[in-house]
DNA sequence: ACCTGAACACCGTTCAAGT
DNA sequence: ACCTGAACACCGTTCAAGT
């Protein structure tokens, strides 16, 4: 990846010697860029402003030539891979299955980027950033013949479900996670031992596991269609 | 609440001054209480070692002759929070009524102790610290007619939307949360407009919303019973 | 064995300074 | 206007020392 360098800098002892950037090498859009690329690939807990200015090529604190505060940084973030989220095209098959296809793509977009889903969890979604999904959902919803309160309900119901599976994959897909169902009295926990093979199946199986549940749900929700 | 203190120390201008503790001051138990209460009360951006430290009127590093880590601290509360937690008898009701009633204490106990949550959150159970509420869940769902995986895919799904909707139960809880609806074009949005009250009402709810989405999943998962 | 204080390697952010 | 380096007030944790 590291083609010669334009600097023509040698390779010295003391790589962190950086002569002084360009005058317009950032912007937001840059950073923003880095931002969700060192989220995405290291975790929120490796996501620093010195690491995030380093990958940029730049000092610490010109990131705060742009961004007043990591966290407006954290929500600029969010904003942009909701916004990036591909909604369904209106599928043919009615106002179900398009509330299935909505969530179905909230959860993809979710479980593609582990970043998103910390911050959805930390600051749960309240309104402009995600306009188009609710907009939509919400249509199906009463389309599916829901009254206004019903449909309401129905929507916040379906969000707290996609939030809480996708941050249950998301954590069984990190490095300890998967070998357990070993150190329980059998006596004490018969269905537990029992069930264990297929409770691992279930927690790893991510979204198929999701879809079921979904279904389940939506049939509560509007009735056995 | 600061009585006479016991080592009749004046109230001078230097209070961080403090002589050694007694010997024996310190034990798990007591650093667990003070991290449950701090936890709760302060958040966990509060929830720092040195702060710990200074509720048990000690210094620092005494915390790490009892526990190795941080991390330590924070799973051991995991574990005796959970083991805390006080499942319902079981109910005449049958089956249905057994499942629904063991995740409404669930609900209850992430929603009363914001920080069970949190570290749920950021490493849901997996085994042994969750054992009663697993096997008595699982029981009730094979005693309502569920085969082994359906069994096993129903817990994982009201566990998913148990956690999911907690968490956004207490975010919404929060400082800046709830005075939105406002700021969007009615006209590219009709239906989050027309919905915005209820969406609060129900964002607002807490338990009430939780309870009616967790009777739809029922009834998905076991059929209308 | 248990508690202490100084120190180390981090963190987000302020500030004065460079260009 | 934009970028830099030193500095400040934090953080978890190591270490040598006290009792």
């Amino acid at each position: 990846m590291t083609t010669s360098s334009p600097t023509g800098r040698t390779a010295g002892d003391r790589p962190r010697v950086r002569s002084r950037a360009p005058r317009n090498t950032l912007n937001r859009e840059r950073v923003l860029d880095a931002a969700v690329a060192l989220l995405d690939r290291a975790g929120p807990d490796a996501f620093t402003m010195r690491t995030l200015a380093e990958r940029l090529g730049v000092a610490t604190m010109a990131v705060y030539s742009h961004f007043a505060s990591k966290d407006e940084i954290v929500d600029a973030v969010r904003v942009r891979l909701l916004a990036e989220a591909k909604l369904p095209a209106r599928p043919a098959g009615g106002p179900r299955e398009e509330v299935r296809d909505l969530c179905r793509a909230a959860y993809r977009l979710l479980a593609d980027h582990p970043s998103v889903l910390h911050l959805m969890a930390a600051r749960p979604p309240d309104g402009d950033e995600f306009t188009l999904f609710a907009e939509r959902t919400l249509e199906a919803l009463l389309g599916a013949g829901l009254e206004r309160e019903g449909a309401a309900r129905a929507y916040t119901a379906l969000t707290q479900y996609t939030v809480g599976a996708a941050l249950w994959a998301a954590r069984r897909r990190e490095p300890g996670a998967g070998t357990r169902g070993s150190g329980l009295p059998a006596d004490r926990y018969p269905c537990l031992n029992a069930l264990a093979p297929e409770l691992v199946a279930a927690a790893r199986e991510g979204t198929a596991q999701y879809e079921r549940g979904l279904d389940a749900l939506l049939t509560g929700l509007l009735g056995a269609g």
